[in-house]
RNA sequence: GAGUCUGUAGCUCAGCCGGAUAGAGCAACGGCCUUCUAAGCCGUGGGUCGGGGGUUCGAAUCCCUUCAGGCUCGCCA
């Protein structure tokens, strides 16, 4: 469907034009001042100079034409209502409307005979007014906007268009270390990549998530060589050794958890111990099968592990590649760099320059191989990248990683683009996340001042959520269980989407399980009233047929209403709003295809939790002002149910685009 | 030192491709449950948008400068 925002601006360019002014000035924002009006214009301020006039003017001129259009609609609406009975406005009229703004927008793709086309059946707006110095301020009608929102309710992405058209795009977002446990510091990247691939897979992109391991470095040797001192006797430090290893790994993940900081700590201190590490590091590297046999047990191990770990996040991979599946085109891309005169030695070490005149900046240049002899991270990275162009060819990749990163990057992407692998077209995005902080403003810690374990966090959030369910609500403890673990995630979740990306956040345990705002719980807490009033809803309809002789006889015009009924009233119309709370509400549920594409657009998270915070808001503050089943006429209840359907519609599937969902019951 | 990012209410953050009275949440205070989940709703107080200059009819937003902090600056990932 096409953005509300832009069927408005529409009409606005088209009034602007009319009046010979540029229709450049037509562009319509939402309004910031909600008490004037809904969406406002204030491209007549714009156009003052150039046409030698007075904003207001302007303004006055382009009212001028927008009223003629409006004037003319209401006298068709008049004709309209004349012969659709507002009283028993039921299906009849829903049918009219439903066709009209379909057409309307389908026409609008392709021209002119859009305006006469929606004018014809329903009027866009209620007001429009030019106000001093020169704004001009709309309302929305409210029939507009009800066959608006009725598009949506008959859509499956709900008006969200799809734009991606199946083009690929590579999110590379894991960063998870083989051999390491998930830390907070892993956190961001992953929720973060989480969000941006599935908004692109709703937007009709071909998503393909990488985690890219960690599993190739000198982590390795560290390992292996810690092992060895510990276990001397296994088989694989046996150099005489000539059977079949051992199917089962000389250690568990909680073991490997623990060799793995205390051989890094070591390393520091113990010359010789590194230089073993690193002598193992390039055994390894090149195919030592005692080595190799040790680097299998240690991925298979820890990959158990990390998709255990992700999974509880509700993160996700298509791709479990790793730095070691990037090897195998190392030597050929140097020899390819060499051979083209782009790389060339430089301090002992093979570098490809990557400065451009105008950088603010000489940048250092891409070293993509050691004075050792060594690959490294962006030798890495572009193999990862000839890998990624042969495999899938996308049309954008996209690295989700700590902002520390950015200077690595852009070496890598110009390396990329310089040398051809990929095409000049390809967009290359680094999305450079900020650091989770602690109250303290620095690096989050745990209490003793250590590296914070991610399933650790999760599970003191888990728990606190447990304690709050418990304290208000009569819940078994399975049930209560099971939605803390929903509602815990969600909180973690919500409360790292909905800050800027590129920011710095304080993570603050107490403000999260606090649940009070702007949270992810609270979202959850909106969605669960709206299931709870659903059900009363239903059960409502369902019982009516038990009783359906008296009701018939009584009230023929409800019968309709009942458990035949119920299916014809879902297919039905929305109605216009009753309230300025309804119309609040209606005004937030349509601008979602808009928020939807834009947050994934300008890859922000934040928008789409600002988004369902402010419909969750809406939805509050109707809630409170209008009793949805105790409204006594049925048309009117119907119609509320449909509006909070749809509320909860927007909800669910803007909470799965951030990766959590919401429980039954809370 | 150079580059870069950040600085908005007591706290945590939106707003930043210029527009009307700078918005939320938390915290504080005051109302609202015989009615659909009060983890809610309504209201009150709280601001030199780090400082200074400039551009503009109009600046939190753009430009310059300055202060404070973070990060990066060739063989870690």
């Amino acid at each position: 469907m096409k953005k509300i925002l832009d069927l408005i601006e529409e009409q606005m360019r088209a009034a602007f034009a009319g009046c010979g002014y540029a229709a450049d000035y037509g562009k319509v924002t939402l309004s910031n001042r909600p008490d004037l009006c809904e969406y406002q214009c204030n491209g007549a301020m714009a156009a003052a100079k150039a046409y030698h006039k007075k904003p207001i003017d302007i303004a006055n001129d382009v009212v001028a034409v927008l009223k003629d259009q409006t004037s003319h609609e209401e006298s068709e609406k008049a004709v309209m209502d004349g012969s659709g009975n507002g009283v028993a406005a039921g299906a009849g009229g829903c049918e009219a409307t439903g066709s009209a703004i379909d057409g309307s927008g389908n026409d609008a793709a392709s021209g002119t005979s859009r305006l006469a086309a929606s004018a014809a059946m329903v009027p866009m707006f209620e007001s429009v007014e030019a106000v001093m110095p020169g704004f001009i301020n709309l309302k929305l009608s409210g029939e507009y906007l009800a066959a608006y929102l009725d598009g949506m309710r008959g859509e499956d992405k709900l008006g969200v268009e799809e734009t991606g058209e199946g083009r690929t795009i590579i999110v590379d977002y894991g960063g998870a270390n083989v051999a390491k446990p998930l830390h907070v510091g892993h956190l961001r990247t992953a929720i973060i990549g989480e969000c941006i691939k599935r908004m692109g897979n709703y937007l009709g992109y071909h998503m393909i998530g990488d985690v890219h391991l960690g599993d190739w470095g000198l982590q390795m040797g560290l390992i292996i060589e810690e092992l060895r001192d510990r276990k001397p006797d296994l088989p694989y430090f046996d150099e005489t050794f000539t059977g079949e290893y051992p199917q089962e790994a000389p250690f568990t993940i909680s073991e490997l958890e623990q060799i793995y900081p205390a051989a890094s700590a070591r390393s520091k201190e113990d010359e010789a111990f590194k230089a073993r590490a690193q002598e193992a590091t390039f055994k390894l590297q090149s195919g030592y099968a005692p080595f190799r046999a040790i680097w299998k047990h240690i991925m298979n191990v820890s990959l158990a592990d990390l998709k255990k770990n992700y999974g509880n996040l509700n993160v996700t991979f298509d791709l479990w590649k790793g730095e070691s599946d990037a090897q195998p085109y190392i030597p050929g891309l140097i020899e390819d760099l060499t051979k083209r005169g782009l790389a060339y030695e430089s301090e002992g070490a093979l570098v490809v320059d990557i400065a451009r005149p105008d950088d603010p900046k000489e940048l250092p240049p891409c070293i993509i191989r050691k004075s050792d002899g060594a690959a490294l991270y962006a030798t890495s990275d572009l193999g990862t990248i000839i890998e990624r162009e042969r495999d899938f060819a996308p049309e954008e990749y996209i690295y989700i990683t700590d902002k520390r990163q950015e200077l690595h990057f852009i070496q890598v992407f110009r390396v990329a683009k310089k040398a051809g692998y990929v095409k000049p077209e390809t967009k290359m995005t680094h999305m450079m996340c900020g650091t989770m902080n602690g109250k303290d403003g620095k690096p989050f810690k745990t209490r003793a001042g250590g590296v914070m374990r991610l399933e650790n966090l999760i599970r003191e959030i888990d728990e606190a959520v447990y304690d709050r369910i418990m304290e208000n609500r009569t819940m078994e403890k399975e049930e209560a269980e099971d939605a803390s673990r929903i509602i815990g995630l969600a909180a973690l979740k919500y409360g790292d989407l909905s800050n800027q990306v590129s920011k710095d956040y304080v993570f603050d345990v107490d403000r999260f399980i606090s649940f009070e705002g702007n949270t992810g719980p609270y979202i959850l807490y909106t969605i669960v009233r709206i299931k709870s009033i659903l059900a009363k809803y239903e059960e409502s309809l369902a019982a009516v047929p038990d009783s359906g002789n008296v009701s018939a006889a009584g009230k023929p015009a409800q019968t309709q209403d009942t458990a035949a009924g119920a299916a014809a009233s879902l297919s039905c119309n929305m109605r216009p709003a009753q309230s300025a709370e309804e119309k609040s509400l209606m005004l937030k549920l349509s601008a979602y295809n808009d928020v939807v594409a834009a947050a994934f657009e300008e890859k922000a998270p934040h928008k789409l939790c600002q988004f369902i915070y402010e419909l969750s808001d809406a939805f509050g503050s109707f809630y409170n002002t209008t009793m949805i089943l105790k409204e006594e006429d049925e048309e009117k209840k119907a119609g509320y149910i449909r509006l909070i359907r749809l509320v909860k519609d927007v909800l669910e599937s803007s909470i799965h685009l951030l990766g959590f969902e919401a429980p039954e019951r809370m």
